[in-house]
DNA sequence: CATATGTCCTGAGAGC
DNA sequence: TGCTCTCAGGACATAT
């Protein structure tokens, strides 16, 4: 679930934690298959326990807990919640890094279907193992002439493109269908056949609808599993003109919303508004 | 190399 | 109510 604008909600939620120092790691008692943590349990307290939190960042969609000489990347996929306090469901709480203090503070992983993972590099790891080869530039930081270049080297639907995180970090599947609707593109178009023009629209909106899903702290969907840090739903999901809307009238008042499906995934768009 | 497909896991909702 | 089936925001590994 999470794309960008949850992902970013989430970073800036446990954003109290930098300064802190780790006083105990834990794993929460879930009887539910095991995440991925790695390396062990016992390296990253070995690692982190009486360590100082320099910041939190976020790479794609991945939260970066980051200490002088590591950073703790909890990715949450399509499931997962990076908070400092309440979470949907205790069964799913995964993974517990508690801070020193008088006042208790945990960030809390949670994870409703234990897709996502908890990784510690080194700092210096960090370039050669996630980003290189596999994370192009963020959507939030890229520029427009690096964006057309990089979309022009692929021929598959522009839709699908714009899932691949190595063209561009961030957008996720229900963005890239607000994103095409706004500026008028069809998901089916090849990359590479998109005009400049319209890749100049996919470009601005891209950021457009990213920025404003962040001010609205995210979509939370009809599951529910998305929360701000508050545990409040986000209230993007409110402005939402194609995604899970097949069978709606499109805003153009001449056509249905339709739903088809894209390399697995599926896609919201209006045929007659975008061609 | 580029692209396509299957899979990880849990839970919600639909249909019967 | 309870069963079975399908689907879900991501991204890997593997196959073509």
């Amino acid at each position: 679930m999470p794309e960008l604008p949850e992902v970013e909600t989430m970073r800036r939620g446990v954003l109290p934690i930098v300064g802190r120092d780790v006083s105990e790691i834990v794993l929460p008692p879930c009887k539910l298959k095991r995440i991925s943590i790695l390396p062990s349990l016992a390296a990253i307290r070995k690692a982190l326990v009486g360590r100082r939190v320099q910041g939190v960042s976020r790479l794609g969609k991945r939260v970066l807990v980051d200490f002088a000489e590591h950073s703790l990347i909890l990715q949450p996929k399509m499931a997962g919640l990076v908070t400092l306090g309440e979470v949907p469901s205790r069964e799913h709480l995964r993974f517990e890094m508690r801070f020193r203090g008088k006042q208790k503070v945990s960030l809390f992983y949670w994870d409703r279907r234990g897709l996502g993972g908890v990784h510690l590099l080194h700092r210096d790891e960090i370039q050669q193992q996630v980003v290189d080869g596999k994370l192009g530039p963020d959507a939030l930081d890229i520029e427009f002439d690096e964006f057309y270049r990089r979309f022009q080297a692929t021929r598959r639907p522009i839709k699908v493109a714009l899932l691949d995180q190595k063209l561009v970090a961030g957008v996720g599947n229900l963005y890239a269908s607000e994103i095409l609707y706004a500026a008028r593109v069809s998901p089916l178009l090849a990359s590479k056949d998109v005009s400049r023009k319209r890749m100049r629209r996919v470009y601005d909106f891209m950021l457009a609808i990213l920025l404003e899903a962040i001010e609205k702290e995210g979509s939370t969907l009809s599951d529910g599993t998305y929360r701000n840090s508050l545990n409040d739903p986000g209230s993007y999901q409110n402005h939402h003109r194609v995604y899970d809307r097949a069978g709606a009238n499109c805003e153009c008042g001449r056509a249905e919303i339709q739903r088809i499906v894209q390399a697995q995934r599926s896609t919201f768009y209006c045929p007659r508004c975008q061609k």
